[in-house]
DNA sequence: CTTGACCTTCCAATGATGGGAAGCCCTACT
DNA sequence: AGTAGGGCTTCCCATCATTGGAAGGTCAAG
């Protein structure tokens, strides 16, 4: 086990962190670690290529699935580059949709924000348009699906 | 206790459902609405009035701590119009910050693909790319707060 | 032989929502 | 009057990626 290297420089290197890395290992989306007699993960440089090719495709977005999906192609020579493409294509329209969504918000909240005067009165047209009954402030559902956890 | 209505009917009118309805109530989102002697929740007009303010203000995107702030002022007649506004500001911009994100991911995405042949060939780019030691993938690291549960 | 930095596992929380089970309530129909 | 059904109740669990912490073992240097 020449070239091996504990969780933590794999951390370093690699630029997921250590818990991801367990965490990762846990659900299945990489191979359990070798271990020394301790019970210390080792990771071979081959792993930590692994771990960097995580790293950049959640970066572009993918879900651990797709990156499931992606590490299988990624690993299989006789893969069709169309079966990487579907993987990549059905993200890329996602994120179109998403940043559609988005975008709507933003124009909504825009539009809100003309006629607000900033100051001390208590006089706003924000709140009167989100209490206003027959203002849907854009129907479309948006919800849990597509992750507005903090800051959308 | 006339003009009152079930959890259902409230749903129904209101656009939040009638399990979300009981978490913004556990949450403290609103107020625990009255009960009848078997239990059932009842809810007035103007209850069901604020349910649609929350559901407007959650469909631009507002978080559910957003939206209690936004309620207070709401329902608080010596509101300053600018205190609305530095809450809808601070959603506008993360927003926008969001956007450029996603923006940024499908950038990368639709440069990938500029090479991609799409066929029965294992050559690939788009993998040869994510697997690229020299190439960050757009280094913004991205992850959890700004939510990719599913879509991105 | 201690100290401190690292590693281990396990459990919990985030945020908004959905799903389901087990059981009570109410209305309508037989 | 009894029953079928639908709606209501509470409680727990799952999602998704990630972080945090606690309790404890290991290793290197001083």
């Amino acid at each position: 086990m020449k070239h091996s290297h504990t969780i933590g420089e794999a951390a370093a290197t690699s630029g997921v962190s250590a818990k991801m890395i367990r965490h990762y290992e846990k659900i299945g989306l990489i191979e359990a670690a070798d271990r020394t007699d301790a019970g210390y993960r080792l990771y071979t440089p081959a792993d930590i290529h692994t771990l960097r090719f995580v790293r950049r495709a959640r970066n572009l977005g993918f879900s651990v699935d797709d990156i499931s999906e992606l590490l299988d192609l990624w690993k299989n020579d006789t893969r069709a580059s169309k079966d990487v493409r579907r993987v990549a294509d059905g993200h890329l329209s996602a994120l179109r949709s998403k940043a559609a969504e988005i975008h709507s918000m933003i124009d909504a909240l825009e539009h809100l924000f003309e006629n607000c005067t900033n100051d001390e009165r208590p006089d706003c047209p924000i709140l009167k348009d989100l209490a206003d009954d027959a203002n849907p402030a854009r129907p479309k559902d948006v919800g849990h699906k597509f992750g507005f956890e903090r800051v959308c």
